[in-house]
DNA sequence: CGTTCTCTTGAGATCCCTCAACACCTGTGG
DNA sequence: CCACAGGTGTTGAGGGATCTCAAGAGAACG
């Protein structure tokens, strides 16, 4: 088995198909299947919090839930956005290691945790399609990581532009004309600076002629060669 | 099955021992394990470099592995020292995403992806060890970025040395007396900082009589509970 | 005993943060 | 319809943490 991107996008989807239950319906499992449920979230309510203990693993529908620790005096820091597709729980042992918010009115379905051992046991290529996964957000953050550590303001906010925009791409979406829908103050504490520097990063980027804003949260990048230039230093 | 931080030891120590065969003997997979070999690098060494088709998975025997993400001008983000008993690759899908460099003479065991496969598909219960070793190094990378996003330098120093320290701790040598066999750059290539603010972070602990640096690579931690409070803020 | 590499320390510069004021938008109630 | 309040975003001025640049101290090695 040769495994690339095709693969993974493979595995993205047989992964929602089996989690949502088209592909589960024709198995033994219809019955574990059912028990799936939905859940509708207000702007701002949480899915869990840190320590919790984990019950399910999190499949979002639509919406987007941020992930996020804090330390004792309130610093934050969001680890994730997740985006309808994405799976939440895969960084999960027995408790939850961050919070999840929904940013927005948000609908989750979730799958109990003992459904997906029985799924991993019963499906062949489940395991595997996890594994991929989890494999692929391990590889994002660390990712996230070389932007935390070692890009100045402007690059952070340029890469984050970009990666909503491949985002969008993906989606067949247009990759020019975004949609974020955080708050500065979410953007801020994803990349690991204030809302006042992210705002003045907009700014610098908007006066360069790189962005136009339609709204706040409506990005239109009109120069994505200058936008990558600037996010890789 | 519960899952819980048992699990994940459990999940380790059998992981290690299909990997270096001792399981595997007894298996009808004896032929592809005969397949796996040591390789033994010298210090800076590479294992393999960001971009390279990845070919195998590695188990690191002895020694520690640094791996690390550039930006165009040189500026470098370590994202995780993996020490013997870790697992390198599991970030990786079909290319590294990652360069890792031996830090010191280190030695790990090379073992094919496309017998891990194998292991998968035969090995029951090996397709979930992964899964779990996979989970907990996302959470961990996690971890991580809010030292890197949140903290201050000499937060992020107390929390570098307790991170050694407790795996010193778990691994039934003494936490107290801790080895951290990193130059000072590669500490700070670690932490977002620079070599100079590494250093002086380390006087600073030194001088409020947090730590004792027998030498640059031997730390004696003094105090416990100070290092603990300043590492969380 | 030089040479080289690493670490430390100091002085000044810089980037980002803090604090503060204000603009904008939305919803509410008079 | 306007006044007002609360939430959000922008902009400015000043300060501070970290970086940059530079010099020198230690350690390792032939």
């Amino acid at each position: 088995m040769t495994i690339n991107e095709n693969t993974v996008n493979s595995a993205v989807n047989k992964m929602s198909a089996w989690l949502s239950g088209t592909h589960i319906e024709h198995t033994s499992l219809g019955h574990t299947v059912t028990h799936t449920s939905e859940r509708h979230l207000d702007t701002y309510e949480h899915l869990f919090f840190e320590g919790d203990k984990s019950s399910h693993v999190y499949l979002v529908v639509s919406g987007v839930i941020g992930m996020y620790k804090l330390l004792g005096d309130g610093r934050r820091q969001i680890s994730t956005f997740s985006y309808p597709g994405d799976i939440i729980g895969l960084d999960t042992i027995d408790t939850h290691v961050n919070s999840g918010e929904a940013l927005i009115k948000s609908v989750v379905r979730c799958i109990p945790v003992n459904a997906i051992d029985k799924l991993i046991r019963t499906e062949p290529g489940f395991g595997k399609a996890l594994l991929l996964l989890t494999a692929t957000e391990l590889a994002e953050t660390r990712e996230l990581m070389l932007s935390l550590g070692r890009k100045s303001a402007t690059e952070k906010l340029a890469t984050f532009l970009l990666s909503i925009a491949r985002r969008s791409a993906n989606n067949g979406q247009d990759g020019d004309s975004i949609s974020v829908p955080m708050k500065r103050s979410e953007i801020a504490d994803f990349l690991g600076l204030t809302i006042e520097t992210v705002s003045r990063c907009f700014t610098k980027l908007k006066v360069s002629r790189v962005i136009y804003l339609k709204c706040n949260s409506k990005v239109e990048i009109l120069d994505m060669d200058k936008l990558e230039s600037i996010a890789c230093g």
